[in-house]
DNA sequence: ATAAGGGTTCATTTTTATTTGAACATTGAT
DNA sequence: ATCAATGTTCAAATAAAAATGAACCCTTAT
């Protein structure tokens, strides 16, 4: 067995790893993640091994669907990475411990998504403005700019969090 | 009637309106606030004139409870302004239309309250590894970074998003 | 070829967040 | 003092989001 799992909890951790899992499962809210995911995340963050989905399920107490999805959405924010422990074909996960991993992914899923889409949205508001109206002209470029200034603080947060 | 709200609607502009109501109902969701308050939001911001409670009720097809809640956050946030208008005590609403009333009440009302329960937190953290295991050490100044980059971040987000 | 291990999917259930609306202030007019 | 207009509150209803778990799909070992 390459990776061991069982039994680690050296003493009285577990008031740690539940901190810690507690910690990111509220941080995570925040940014619009499911509880779960933060949950998983925290778990591996502080875990002092690589931990499997069946790991998971068992000391998060969740659902093995739920674990499934959460580890699908932190690999897919690149949060987590995969670590071949040979023991079967059983994937085993550590957190990736960069800030500029997690926010990085979010930014990438989900903020630039949504800067996109709110691109479009606002180029048909002003197709619909057809009489060129004052006030709404106004309106819409004020919309505008807002998103424009949103999409330049991306790369200022990215420089901020990065390393 | 100092402050006239009925048929404001030029023309089809129901259109216009319609979609910047739906634009901010979805930006706020983001900003993890309910879906009402960004209705309410995009109805000030576009509307010509200040429109009361009752004039979002009905443009809205909203509760009076909802929308007096929804105000109240607003005007928490800073992102709404009164505006007496005398007719009876019948008090209107005007959307403060800078990028900074909003995002700066976000980061007042909700970011910078998360951070400080985060830095309490941490701290507990750090106590509760008693034995001071390297690993856990290790993970705790790491997130004890992180909360301390993000709170360097928000003067430059308010600086970013200031006029 | 079959079974077992590991993982994913997704319809259903559960939980959480939001909205409603009736009861309750408050204020000003009669 | 009473009424009507305006707003707020909060318990209950509703809607939305997340978690569950059984059915399913691979892959590997037998």
């Amino acid at each position: 067995m390459l990776v061991n799992n069982e039994d680690n909890m050296s003493m009285d951790n577990k008031g740690l790893e539940g901190m810690v899992r507690e910690f990111f499962a509220d941080t995570v809210k925040v940014l619009g993640l499911p509880k779960s995911v933060g949950e998983i995340y925290g778990a591996l963050f502080i875990s002092k091994t690589p931990l499997s989905l069946d790991d998971l399920v068992e000391q998060l107490e969740i659902s093995k669907g739920s674990g499934s999805q959460g580890l699908k959405m932190l690999r897919t924010l690149g949060a987590v990475s995969e670590v071949e422990g040979l023991e079967g074909r059983k994937v085993f996960y550590q957190a990736d411990v960069e800030l500029k991993s997690l926010m990085g992914g979010i930014i990438r899923e989900k903020i630039r998504p949504h800067l996109s889409s709110a691109k479009e949205k606002i180029k048909l508001m002003d197709d619909c403005n057809t009489n060129d109206d004052t006030h709404y002209d106004e309106r819409i470029k004020k919309l505008a700019s807002w998103r424009k200034r949103a999409g330049m603080l991306l790369p200022i947060l990215q420089k901020v969090l990065g390393k």
